[in-house]
DNA sequence: CTGTTAGCGCTTTCAG
DNA sequence: CTGAAAGCGCTAACAG
């Protein structure tokens, strides 16, 4: 491992000059900048980040914790939120804290045992993660008062409701996965409050709320609108099954726009965060408060984008 | 920040004899070990990693890679070592080395300069990761001659096509996503090496071969073998699209047991990877090469397990 | 059994 | 413009 000192000893200067020329931090001359630069370069030296971060009591790197790593969002969060966090030259440290609120605490504490400068969480459903000892980002929507930033659920809700309305619909049902979760309460008031006086709709939940889709449509619903994708393409297997097909007999909306959104058979129609400007944002603002300063995007919300394929269409009379 | 320094004035024994207490290197009597536990509870102390770190040369860190975090498998993988890593007590920083083998060892490299004691790596299609700095261990499959751990893709394989010889098939066709990925060649080398003489296979590749799957149907063939079930569910919608049914008048098998398998309509008859198992196993084994040590189950492969769902059937006659 | 000393590699005053 | 000295918090020799 080549250090600061070999440089120093090499070239005949002290270490100190050397982390200066390196750092850039001015106060030495051009030419010794240059001749210190060169033979660093020579002998391939990396600085060492853990003493640099000793020292200066930053490590450049960030915690991400979310909730379950299974979750079908997850690898597009991380990984834009990896690129975001890449470009500006930080790391990231991945904690799970699947299950209980009391883990997810415990995953916090971990990692700023570990030196994180920072900490981004999606909270646990109905959580509100507890950490002083570093600046915190918060990644949930608009409802949760600690939110940081997130997509707008609740105007995808009201994008998709609209959408519905739109090409026709008098009667929907409308299915959520979990009460708990802040995210679907919002997606799904957004639908409601955008939904004209003259439509009916009733809520649905999890398990027994898919199990009764299909009775509801034969009662008369012709629209359903779901959550997330996931919930969508298991909806749609009952509705098979129960030999309704889609679109022409009922529509179906998901959330999301997940990969399998434009895979399954029909194509669905669904509402699409931008992911990749949550993650830049969660990041811009983060690095801000570590620096100590307020960004005046927190707590603000991003847009959501209708995106129509063939699982909707005019109910037939 | 309480440092082991504050509990060693404060009881007024030394920093060492403090270090020595808290990690019981032994060395201290009782009396004191508990006396130096006690405070140390008290003013919620808490090891300083970066410091231990610099001094030991070992971080705790692991650094995961993989090709894409886009990738369907990405989030289970991630759960599974976070977990297997943090049971020992190990962090996990990830990088994404989406693109080119160039951004792969770039990518390694930043985790190198970050510290990581050793790396996980699930490499790039058709490359192999280039770091000599700290112990590698790559997941990929049994024909690359540097795997370390992984599933039995070749295994898989012919589980899936010894099923679908068994209820009776004869004709079938095989669907790959990339020629260029070792992982799908051993799926695919491996369905082929278990059917019997007696079946007609080919081979198709990509989007084209997405495409040509409904006339190979009605050529006479009476399943399709996919390499993974994100495909499977492509198939699946340009056969309903061609008014085949599945799987009253085709078969369809995909890979990987992703959750959306469960939940497609029918449900899909595919093969699991025990990713438990791999993760712990590369865990384990890189943390013994970390240690200096030869693990013996290095290269070994971990077997697949076959899960017949509905999307399978006895072809009519 | 306990303390002293030294140093991991870097940055940061403060002098020269 | 450059250097000397100090120290971030911890551990590992070596003495006592």
């Amino acid at each position: 491992m080549v250090s600061i000192k070999k440089i120093a000893t090499d070239i005949g200067v002290s270490a100190a000059t050397v982390s200066n020329a390196l750092t850039g931090k001015g106060r030495v001359s051009e030419e010794m900048t240059a001749r210190i630069r060169s033979r660093a370069q020579e002998l391939g030296y990396r600085p060492n980040n853990l003493a640099r971060a000793l020292k200066t009591g930053q490590t450049g790197i960030l915690g991400l914790v979310m909730p379950d790593l299974t979750n079908p969002l997850f690898p597009r969060i991380a990984q834009m939120l990896s690129i975001a966090a890449e470009r500006r030259g930080l790391g990231i440290l991945i904690g799970d804290s699947r299950g209980s609120a009391d883990e997810q605490n415990e995953v916090l504490k971990r990692l700023v045992d570990r030196g994180v400068d920072g900490l981004l969480v999606v909270p646990q459903k109905g959580t509100s993660p507890e950490m002083n000892a570093v600046p915190l980002a918060i990644i949930n929507t608009a409802s949760d008062p600690r939110n940081t930033v997130s997509a707008d659920h609740a105007g995808g809700g009201a994008l998709i409701a609209r959408h519905i309305s739109d090409i026709g619909h008098r009667n929907v049902v409308i299915l959520g996965g979990d009460p708990v979760s802040e995210v679907q309460q919002d997606r799904i008031s957004g639908m409601q409050s955008a939904m004209r006086q003259e439509i009916r709709s009733s809520v649905l939940w999890g398990d027994a709320g898919v199990a009764e889709v299909a009775e509801r449509v034969r009662a008369g619903a012709t629209a359903v609108l779901t959550t997330s994708d996931l919930l969508a393409l298991r909806v749609h297997s009952e509705l098979t099954r129960a030999q309704f097909s889609v679109p022409r007999r009922v529509s179906l909306t998901g959330f999301d726009n997940m990969s399998l959104a434009s895979v399954m058979h029909p194509t669905l129609t669904t509402v699409a965060q931008d992911v990749e400007a949550i993650a830049d944002r969660a990041i811009e603002i983060l690095t801000a408060m570590i620096r100590g300063q307020a960004h005046p995007d927190t707590g603000r919300t991003l847009p959501m984008r209708l995106v129509v394929r063939n699982s909707t269409s005019n109910p037939e009379i």
